[in-house]
DNA sequence: CGGTTTTGACCCGCGC
DNA sequence: GCGCGGGTCAAAACCG
């Protein structure tokens, strides 16, 4: 029975790392813990230059609108008098195609009758960077469209497509298509209200030559937004639907808005969290962190 | 054969 | 009232 005596069956859990490796290892360590630790402040500092220059721009941002009320006011009371919202849709490439490529018969589009019918339904254009030799006026989104008509407007030599929901009557949705006056490779979308049934083919709406991303309303917000990959992001805000000088400003303030914030956020971390690099240098700065803390408490 | 597209005719609101 | 222009209808053509 004395033999017990000579066990120590305790367990000792205030293990000291120090205790376990030899001085090589904790120089190396030390020096690991060095680097690791200036590239954390390397990040740091670069996260430090971000935010200031961010501010920088939001103040230039905050001086150039506080410079043109004017402007800022026919924009709010655009907002006030319409109910409608138009749309801006970056291509795969990143083009940018703000509201001022609609062509002119947007304008009349929407006049006041149009403005009255907008409470009734929701409407919403959506921008489309097609082929310049795809000459039909096609834009899929998955949804399928019996066209029912098609008039050459005043103001742009492209005729204008007319489509109903295929789902119609039971679905009351409209859509119509025109090329761009401007840009004849830009399929201008025009939605009239919402559907009231699922999106008959996903994999169709959104092919990979195609896929699109649309500011402010479109139509189906849900359907666009769901199921259909990161490649289709909505932002449901109101914005006006005329094409005005004013929308350098407006896509401005698309760009400022927290929706479209939260979706830079979202694209930047999932762009982030795929560059192994940036894993990387996170799981390092990260690290850096804690053995600082643990050296510290040490 | 059924669904879709085409296309000319028609309807309707708006401005003059 | 009339003309204009956008939107819709509907018959014929087309297609799978």
């Amino acid at each position: 029975m004395e033999y017990f005596s000579l066990l120590d069956t305790s367990l000792d859990l205030n293990i000291n790392p120090t205790r376990l490796i030899d001085e090589t290892q904790t120089s190396a360590l030390v020096e690991e813990l060095k680097r690791v630790n200036a590239e954390n402040k390397r990040l740091t500092e670069m996260l430090t230059v971000m935010c200031e220059n961010y501010t920088a721009l939001r103040n230039q941002l905050l001086e150039y609108r506080s410079k043109n009320p004017v402007a800022e006011q026919v924009v709010s009371r655009k907002r006030k008098v319409e109910s409608t919202a138009t749309a801006a849709t970056i291509h795969p490439t990143n083009n940018i195609v703000n509201n001022s490529e609609s062509s002119s018969t947007d304008e009349e589009y929407s006049c006041k009758k149009e403005r009255e019918e907008h409470v009734k339904a929701k409407i919403s254009r959506v921008y489309v960077k097609t082929e310049a030799s795809d000459t039909s006026l096609v834009v899929k989104d998955g949804y399928q469209w019996r066209k029912y008509g098609q008039k050459v407007t005043k103001d742009n030599p492209c005729p204008r497509a007319y489509f109903k929901c295929s789902f119609a009557p039971s679905c009351p949705v409209k859509k119509k298509v025109q090329r761009s006056a401007e840009d004849q490779s830009v399929l201008v979308a025009t939605y009239e209200g919402e559907h009231n049934h699922l999106r008959p083919s996903t994999l169709e709406a959104m092919p990979s030559s195609d896929r699109c991303m649309t500011l402010n309303s479109v139509p189906c917000t849900t359907s666009l937004s769901s199921s259909s990959g990161p490649t289709t992001i909505t932002l449901d805000l109101t914005k006006p639907s005329n094409p005005t000088p004013n929308d350098a400003k407006t896509a401005t303030q698309t760009v400022n808005s927290p929706e479209f914030q939260q979706f830079l956020a979202k694209q930047m971390a999932y762009s982030l969290t795929k560059d192994p690099g940036f894993k990387a240098a996170l799981a390092a700065a990260m690290s850096g962190r804690i053995v600082d803390n643990q050296t510290a408490k040490w």
